[in-house]
DNA sequence: CGCTCACCTAGAACAAGTTTCAGAGTTGAT
DNA sequence: ATCAACTCTGAAACTTGTTCTAGGTGAGCG
């Protein structure tokens, strides 16, 4: 007996996979479609599943994003969950891509106040922190996936890096970024990533992360040798 | 049929598991046994098993050290191997340990050689980066579970921690550090262990996590405030 | 209408981490 | 010498991520 979600069905393009990982791994099973536009009820399995995953990451974190309860809360067969998202770490990943782009948005619309780079950037992390502070199950769930990850979730990974890169990049309103900045605010992401795993795993308090992001910051000479206003 | 590794066996300590967890995990069945001194056998033991695991995760990283397999490898039964260490993550986070314990020795006899406090730690972790380099699958095995672990596991990641920032704290000569400094030396040990983690996934060069490293120790104000002589 | 194709579902099957259990074996104490 | 306590062993069982198989359903098309 059918749940009752299953009426009709699309059928056109290729695979629900997306941004297909064609690392090191041979192209064994996985069609090279490049980009399928997803049929609009894909697309809404595919947001019932992410959904359902911050849910259940919500509470429990890790370990309670079970993949058959998953399935099963997102009415879809567990064979079609790994057909979207090919492992427990993709789907976590992506999870974060999603996060991230609320987040991003969020910031859009209130960007941050302070004086200088530094200090916006350090009120952006800070901000984007309290916000992981609100779920820190969900939080704890999509930080292990993002750094447990092994090579074939690179290219995910690296979505989120951009990303990340992008808010920072944002809050030192600096569209023209030298070198030498860029590897600082790798330096930062850096910081922010580790500290945020210490803070989760509990070895670290949220004052201390916050001293730490402070003094990258504050240290990272966010400030152009020469004023950027030539962009 | 036993191998003929079982002749005799000693029986006095209550459990091999060291450090035990009393964080927020209730004692459930772990003796509260502080420090159990160990016995020579059980020390050869656990010798035997870190070996193992050591040579197993040499190959293959994290997939390939299978506790079976640690178990068999190492002349011990499945069941001891999990009272010795109550998870893989515990093994390999024991393994990083000791890994780190040789290195530190290693570091102890061949100091730095660097002018600045900056210079010389960087140099020290490039050195230890490239010991990582001779063998990316161990490197790989003991940097995933270091990341990987839960709560559970804090108090031996915290002992790896606290040996890292050692080992920086040596390598900058610095016996009295302020609070400033202890602050930079926490930001340089997360970028140490990001920029290690996005060069095991492939995300980043070698020359990329040179340059990172760079950047940190030198923009981080190594030096003291006033030069540190009255220790 | 019936064919074909891609997708989906339900469920079994497999793999590896973890737990459990009964039975020895060892050691120190009485 | 016997006893009690503890550890180790060998093997099965359980859990959860992942894969596989068989069958069903809708859509375009001859």
């Amino acid at each position: 007996m059918p749940t009752e979600a299953n009426r009709d069905e699309e059928a056109r393009a290729a695979t629900p996979d997306r941004a297909g990982g064609a690392a090191t791994t041979g192209a064994g099973t996985a069609p090279p479609a490049p980009a399928s536009p997803l049929t609009e009820r894909q697309e809404a399995r595919r947001r019932r599943i992410l959904r359902a995953c911050a849910r259940l990451a919500g509470r429990g974190g890790f370990d309670a994003v079970q993949m058959r309860e998953v399935a099963e809360s997102s009415q879809v067969a567990l064979g079609t969950l790994y057909r979207y998202f090919p492992s427990k770490i993709h789907l976590l990943v992506a999870t974060m891509q999603d996060q991230l782009e609320t987040l991003h948005g969020t910031l859009r619309k209130e960007p941050p106040a302070g004086e200088s780079p530094a200090e916006r950037v350090a009120e952006t992390l800070m901000r984007a922190f309290r916000a992981l502070q609100r779920e820190p199950h969900l939080a704890d769930a999509m930080v292990r996936a993002l750094t447990f990850a092994d090579r074939s979730v690179s290219p995910e990974v690296d979505q989120v890096s951009r990303q990340t890169t992008a808010i920072i990049l944002d809050a030192m309103e600096l569209a023209d970024p030298t070198p030498g900045q860029l590897s600082a605010v790798r330096v930062i992401e850096h910081t922010w990533h580790s500290a945020l795993i210490a803070w989760l795993s509990g070895r670290a308090s949220i004052s201390q992360v916050r001293i730490d992001m402070e003094t990258v910051c504050r240290l990272m000479d966010l400030t152009a040798p020469r004023s950027a206003d030539d962009a």
